[in-house]
Order: structure tokens, then sequence, then C-alpha cells
DNA sequence: CAGTAAATACGAAAGATTTCGTATGTCCAA
DNA sequence: TTGGACATACGAAATCTTTCGTATTTACTG
């Protein structure tokens, strides 16, 4: 029937989870559970659970530290954000970054103190980079 | 236990007919089917029954042309690049376009034609919507 | 009108995700 | 040293995703 599919991206909750580790550089269960929204609710075991699967995934690593596992991320959270972004460029636009930014730019939301500060990232990157 | 969660985005699997749907403007099971990669081996009932399943979820609406449903995507592809964007910068950025932009900037594998263009993208958004 | 080709309808199976409960282990203080 | 507090281990249940098979319907053609 169906293959089984091996996934290099996070899942909804596993992000949720690496976003505290990142904030925090690391960090236990306790740690994550209670950094995470007071509205989330979740049973401690179920975050345990979670950040066990994570390490299964090769998402995070651990060490213990007396009875507990210190839990750290695997890949910087910057690294992990280019990955998605090119992931999302493949998928579902052309594959070139400028496409991606022409959607972003073309918000209505945007502000011109945004497209500024995107417009200094540039000539900065051009001027440092491409003398 | 676990709560239903209604979601607002395409699955793996349901981008990649939406994006033949797109490509195409509208199209039937078999349109999409002939579009898809050769050696995706999907049977035509999968097919169907991805479409159906879509169709409940409100991402396409149908129309019967003769014994065959026409199917056609509910929101543009522009609409959903933005709203897809919208959605990765809160959850794995800080929010702010700035932030995404600069990952992409930063990858190293972008090529100086790539930024200046979208040097000019921000250029002419500037100078049309802020006179 | 009957036969056939192709479409839809739908249930079911298997993997994946998310959540929690029960069992068990471990550290420390009385 | 033992009891309590808190940690891990893991199975199970609910939902979602992906895939396909069987049954049925529909349009056309001889």
């Amino acid at each position: 029937m169906r293959q089984k599919k091996r996934n290099e991206f996070l899942t909804e909750v596993e992000l949720e989870f690496m976003t505290e580790l990142w904030a925090m550089g690391e960090g236990s269960v306790r740690d994550v559970l209670t950094r995470l929204n007071p509205d989330r609710n979740l049973a401690y075991t179920s975050a345990a659970t979670i950040l066990r699967i994570m390490e299964q995934k090769g998402f995070v690593t651990s060490a213990k530290q007396g009875k507990t596992f210190i839990y750290s991320p695997v890949l910087a959270k910057d690294d992990y954000q280019a990955k998605t972004l090119r992931d999302l460029s493949n998928k579902l636009f052309d594959g070139t970054p400028a496409s991606m930014v022409a959607r972003l730019v073309d918000d209505d939301g945007i502000s011109e103190d945004a497209l500024k500060e995107i417009q200094a990232l540039l000539r900065r990157r051009l001027t440092d980079d491409f003398p």
C-alpha cells in the first residue's frame, strides 16, 4: 500500500517544541513545557513523548543530568529556516528566491518601513559580497 | 483525547494536485493524473479520492461536464502563497517579513543576479506605492 | 437496447501525528 | 532506609493522510 516516508521536516508540534529549545539553547521536558502557552494544557507525559520521538528522528540529542534528560537541537534555527525556505520555494513557488520575495512585498499589509528595511538588507549584502 | 483540527493548509499530496490545477486553471481527475510525474504511479481511484476530499475541505469546487467532474481551485495561487508565507513567518520566523528575506538573501547559493532582481522588485514597489 | 469503457462513490488498510495513562525508575529528605 | 516527588518508558487510542480495490453509475456505440 503506502510506503514509509522519511521526513526531514518538523511536524507542527515538533516545531512548537523546537522553537523553545532554540530560544533556550537546550532544556528538559519541564523547561519546554513551562515555556509553552499556559492555555496549551499539555500533559507532562505527552511532552516527554514528543521529545523522545524528536530524538528518534534525529532532530535533537539528549544528555542525562541526574535523572533528567536535557535536550539540544541538532540543527541551528538559521539552518532550519534556510532549509524550509528552499523547500517551500521548490514546492509552492518556481524555485527562485525572487518569486518568493515578490509575493512577500506584494502583501498589502506590509509597511513602507518594512520594505525599506529589506532594501537596506539587500544593499548591504550586495556591496559586502559582490564588490 | 485529541481534538479535531481544522487545517486551512494543503497537505503534501493536495499541494501536488493543486499545483496542476493552478497551472491548468481547472481540470478533471484524468487531467491532473496525466500531468503528474510518470514515476508517480498513482492509481486513478486514488487521484479521484484526493480530489473528492479536497472538495470536502473546500480547496476546490467541481462542475459536472458530461459524466466527468471538472475541478477548479477556490483560492488563487498568489493568495495561497501569501497565506503560506504569513503562516511560516509567524511560526518559524519572528513575524516580520524582513527576517524572512534576511534568511533568503543570506543563503550562500543565491546569485548576484537574483539579488539584483529582488532589489529591482523592491524599488518598483516603493516608488509605485509610496510616492 | 445491450455491452463496454470510463467515471464516480466509498470503505478499508497502513502509516503518521498527537495525546495521555499506567508502569517503572531515580533522587533526596525525614 | 524508605516514602514521596518527579523523571522516563512505552503502549494505546483518536485523528489525519495516503493509497487502492470493489461496486456502481454513466455515456456512448454497434
